[in-house]
RNA sequence: GCUCCCAUAGACUAGCGGUUAGGUCGCGGCCCUUUCAAGGCCGAAGCACGAGUUCGAUUCUCGUUGGGAGCACCA
């Protein structure tokens, strides 16, 4: 039998953590098991359904690399679909008549006062709110009236209440709920739409899904699904497995409250798509060795290889931006000099430190710029600032620095002889420059960081930057003895 | 309130009756070092609590406490 596992977001909002990594864990799980990845868009929600909404979750999608077989946006798309419920009303009309036929569907004509005033009265009494079936006994002419008449009305499911609804959820086990406290739920709106309840069964079914993965969110939404199945007869229930949320720092659920959620927000900051993979995986799930960081190249093979939903954890995690953070490092000095150049590019570009247009000899300056500070990087979008002062023409200085560097005792006297020796240098390399500032040190009787740290400054306007003789080297000596010329100049100095 | 789920350091987790309770992030210290990082070494820090089962419980059972989710004509 093929694996069919589905991701079914709403478009009613971006692509947030919670639900990449659901997705994550479905594409692990086909892939794991050779099987199908279906993307089913669950857009019954009219009033907040959105296109935007829908490109952005595709998009995010699409960045994190999590393909799908059949679904939008495919030039097959598929068998099964449409794989939009909106697209799809004849199938739903379709089963409610089954169920309408069996009388395991009935309509109902409350309002929403009816339904709010049986709310209210259940929770005086202390009990679980839930639709008493008023209209479910309905004789059938009175039935038949209202709805020629066009009286506005739902139809919902006639439950069966006895018994208890069981079901052996791969990550949660043994799960069991009383038929008596599940009520008569709405299949299909006033509107027509189907409910995501009946919809989600249905289309499971048709669309061969073998294993539901999803947010135990949904826990309790799995028996009156499994009930819809047992109404239809349909014996190919899917398996369920219900992987436990994300949670904020403080314990909830996470939600924007605590930062950064939507995958697009992640992506403008900087991480790698693979990076999300990588720390989304592990939210959740582990390998029995707590394997932390995956081949680099091709992090989702491995991950798929080794995925198992037995191994998801039951309670759940907490987004650790600390983490994450800490392996989109790992990850970026991973990457060769002509990767974390391409990957940075967009970041540049948006901060206005190159274009389209820029040339050869500036984006190969580029590529040696990002090397020098690639062990530094954490997330991509710091990449302009710590190269900046290296591409632009007008130093800036930092006011902090210059204090404490340049205006001590003595740092202008080693910037003048510096600059004498630097002159007289033909090779203008690491070496070179190295050991000229080394034999300077010497004969002044200075300690190097004596003679380092002013030309540091005077070169890039900072004490903080990379390895000083590298830099010299990129900037070339022309450069050099300019920026240090313009530092002795001293207009900044002066200003104070 | 009702129902369901969950419980190993600050965070993510390994463990599946007998372990000095392992790894990772973060934190602290030392080393390396021209700065900032990176790296190396060392360290602090954990089985929520109470019964039971057992020769023996982090591990099995029950309860307590704590946390979470669901209870819509939203998904």
């Amino acid at each position: 039998m093929t694996i069919r596992v589905r991701f079914a977001p709403s478009p009613t909002g971006f692509l947030h953590v919670g639900g990449a990594r659901t997705a994550l864990y479905n594409w692990l799980y086909a892939r794991h098991n050779k099987g199908t990845f279906i993307l089913r868009i669950e857009d019954t929600d009219e009033a907040r359904s959105t296109d935007e909404s829908l490109s952005a979750i595709l998009s995010g999608l699409r960045w994190l690399g999590l393909t799908w077989d059949e679904g939008p946006g495919l030039q097959n798309e598929g068998a099964f679909g449409p794989y939009f419920q909106m697209a799809r009303p004849d199938v739903y009309r379709k089963h409610l008549d089954v169920l309408l036929a069996q009388e395991k569907a009935y309509p109902c004509f409350c309002t929403k006062d009816d339904l709010e005033q049986m709310r209210n009265r259940a929770l005086l009494s202390k009990r679980a709110p839930k639709y008493d079936g008023r209209c479910r006994d309905l004789p059938k002419a009175e039935r038949e009236r209202r709805l020629c008449a066009g009286e506005p009305h739902v139809f919902r499911f006639a439950r069966p209440s006895e018994g208890a609804i069981q079901f052996n959820d791969i990550v949660k086990g043994l799960v069991s709920f009383e038929s008596e406290l599940l009520d008569d739920f709405v299949l299909v709106k006033s509107s027509g739409v189907p409910t995501f309840m009946f919809a989600g069964a249905v289309d499971d079914h048709l669309m061969k899904i073998t294993h539901v993965i999803r947010g135990d969110d949904h826990l309790s939404n799995t028996p009156r699904q499994i009930q819809l199945f047992e109404a239809f007869g349909w014996k190919d229930m899917p398996a369920y497995a219900h992987i436990s949320m994300i949670h904020g720092p403080d314990g909830a659920r996470l939600s924007k409250r605590h930062g950064a959620t939507s995958i697009e927000e992640f992506q403008k900051a900087g991480y790698l798509p693979e990076v999300m993979l990588n720390y989304l995986a592990l939210l959740g799930w582990s390998t029995s060795d707590s394997q932390q960081l995956f081949s680099p190249k091709e992090n989702f093979k491995e991950m798929a290889e080794k995925f198992e939903l037995e191994r998801c954890q039951r309670s759940p995690a907490v987004f650790d931006t600390e983490k994450l953070k800490w392996m989109n490092g790992v990850y970026i000095r991973q990457l060769t000099k002509d990767e974390l150049r391409d990957r940075a590019w967009p970041y540049l570009k948006e901060a206005g430190l190159v274009t389209d247009s820029t040339d050869e000899p500036t984006k190969t300056f580029v590529r040696e710029a990002l090397a020098l500070e690639q062990e530094k990087l954490v997330v991509l979008s710091e990449a302009p600032h710590l190269i900046d002062f290296l591409l632009v023409k007008e130093v800036v200085f930092d006011p902090e620095s210059v204090e404490k560097v340049l205006k001590k005792e003595g740092a202008l006297a080693v910037l003048e002889g510096i600059l004498l020796e630097f002159e007289k240098l033909d090779v203008f390399t690491t070496q070179n420059t190295e050991a000229v500032c080394r034999s300077f040190a010497e004969a002044k009787g200075l300690k190097a960081g004596q003679v380092f740290h002013p030309v540091r400054v005077a070169v890039s306007g900072r004490t903080k930057g990379p390895s000083l003789f590298h830099m010299l080297e990129l900037l070339g000596k022309t450069t050099v003895v300019d920026r240090i010329k313009k530092t002795l100049d001293g207009a900044h100095l002066s200003a104070r």
